[in-house]
DNA sequence: TTTTCATATGAACATGTGTTCAGTTATGTT
DNA sequence: AACATAACTGAACACATGTTCATATGAAAA
């Protein structure tokens, strides 16, 4: 038995990158193999390699293609004063570890696995995204509207933050994704602010 | 050819651990191998095995081992008010990143590879820890001298924060370790407290 | 010196790995 | 109806995996 219904070039290779994100998400990209993601799109393992030309670049196309979707997302709010501008970034940025959540965790987690090429650009992609909080929070000092001693550890302390929404955030859990959405603008509000 | 040298089963122990934590806090757990360890600590794969029942209860002596020195390393401070406190904690929080930071990645990186009874055993752990602060907080807050909307939300938000020191902090890098303590107690100090 | 035994070897086992490819099948086109 | 080809199978490849075990070794005890 070979192709056992219709044409399914189109549907298969997102299926993959789906199948491939879910798994590696749940057990890391090492722990997951071949085999396993091409059960769970109901195909063969040999059927991948039409899609794709070795697990690493897998791996490494999830990682570019998550970060292209998040700084494409992110459309700079104008008219915003820096304060403005920093809500809006700590919003988007919880929003994204909900709705995307297994390729936020990839984009963190695997990086160790990439080949040094691969890493070297998807690297390009985390510093574009924190230049943009990095930004807010200089504009912010010059306006006179915070007061930040270190700008650059303030902006990774800030993601760090924001980054563990997504170990702990169950939908199922007590809290909305409002809530955790206002009480994070709280801490990161306060961490800035000039008094 | 058996042994090469001498009797090292004093020696060979805790050799297998320091070179396991090293591997797998680089390479992650389901990356390394069991021959890579024993080649690290200059031994056959085999020999291994009369120190450790199998590669899941090395990853998770390891955890474990780590949460109880964590434990045992944090004597809580007396007579300190709260605001003491918290300072206490976030700057042992990122010394102790900073000495052990093989042991702390992989203390909360390579907690989907642990079988679910040893999961519990370490998140326990976790749990306890977390607790430290999270009375910190509470008790801040009862002596009004704290204002937190959520205590529990504050409590991950700030370990986020802290653990994320380990993803980029290096010797040789631009801050001192005293810098990025002084840094992070401003910004935790400015998260929590009342005007 | 001889005995004892903890400590290590190295080969083997069964299974799993990523990847390739000749062959098969269903689909859309002619 | 016959063809062309995209899409997939299934078996195979070479090698890596965790783990076991009979065997060898050398240091300490007698």
């Amino acid at each position: 038995m070979a192709r056992t219904a219709g044409s399914h070039s189109d549907i298969t290779g997102p299926r993959i990158e789906a199948a491939a994100a879910r798994l590696i998400a749940q057990h890391g990209y090492a722990a997951v193999s071949m085999r396993q993601i091409a059960a769970e799109v109901g195909v063969q393992a040999g059927a991948l390699y039409n899609y794709i030309p070795d697990k690493q670049s897998l791996l490494a196309r999830l990682m570019v293609r998550h970060m292209e979707e998040l700084l494409a997302a992110y459309d700079e709010p104008d008219g915003l004063n820096p304060l403005g501008q920093l809500e809006y970034f700590v919003k988007f940025h919880i929003d994204q570890n909900r709705e995307r959540s297994d390729q936020v965790f990839i984009a963190y987690m695997e990086l160790r696995n990439l080949t040094p090429e691969n890493f070297a650009h998807v690297e390009q992609f985390r510093r574009q995204y924190e230049a943009k909080l990095e930004r807010i929070l200089t504009d912010g000092v010059t306006e006179q509207m915070f007061n930040i001693p270190d700008v650059k550890i303030t902006t990774r302390a800030l993601i760090a933050m924001l980054n563990g929404v997504n170990t702990w955030f169950q939908d199922a859990g007590p809290l909305s994704l409002h809530q955790v959405r206002a009480l994070h603008w709280d801490i990161a509000y306060r961490a800035v602010i000039k008094t």
